[in-house]
DNA sequence: CGATGCTTTCTACGCGGAGTAGAATCGTCG
DNA sequence: CGACGATTCTACTCCGCGTAGAAAGCATCG
């Protein structure tokens, strides 16, 4: 997903792997695991010839937001989880959500 | 843990079997499970004679601040997450959030 | 047309965590 | 001291993840 995510637009599995050429993983382990991505609507394939094109399906900053709310859908009682949320963060960033709240 | 979070005060791994009742699990599934969870962190257990006394180290809402943290700390942009997930909470939380600013 | 080379699919193995529980041990109360 | 409940140790299964080999599909070059 990191590779997928810092790219712009789409990317073939050949690319994806060049991406982390670093880590000189098997083209399969690649295909495979983009696979499972798909399965979990993490990202989305495109046909085109004889590859496949692959892009996530949400931008990284709306990922982390669904998982956020994934969490909150934890507490009974949201507005005191929120209210807790707030209590953890820097003061910096409660002030830029006071600026976003506006 | 949800039974442990809707007790009031620690709880014996009897009792937390009890209250699992309807599952009819094995004691030593249910000692098994909290000692993980201690492992983990997410309960604490204090002696008392011949048994333990396992109390939640969090209550459910700041674990599920810190759940939300932990996805929040997935982004690499902070600030732009915080906006995508007050995008993605119902305008109800929103005023609740902008009222707990204040 | 067939060989060559990509791309993809199928299958698989090892690891670790979660759910479950039996066997053995330990400690307290009568 | 013995019985009995609590705890620890160990283990088994299932599942997801990281990894990759073998095989099949298919387009292109000679």
């Amino acid at each position: 997903m990191e590779v997928l995510w810092a790219a712009t637009g789409d990317l073939t599995a050949r690319e994806v792997q060049e991406s982390l050429a670093d880590r000189e993983l098997a083209t399969t382990t690649v295909l495979t695991v983009l696979g499972r991505l798909e399965r979990k609507q993490l990202v989305l394939r495109t046909r085109d010839g004889r590859a496949h094109h692959y892009r996530p399906t949400a931008s990284r900053e709306d990922h982390v937001a669904e998982l956020m709310n994934d969490a909150l859908d934890g507490a009974p009682d949201r507005g005191a989880a929120l209210a807790r949320f707030l209590g953890s963060i820097p003061s910096e960033e409660r002030r830029k959500l006071r600026d976003l709240l506006d």
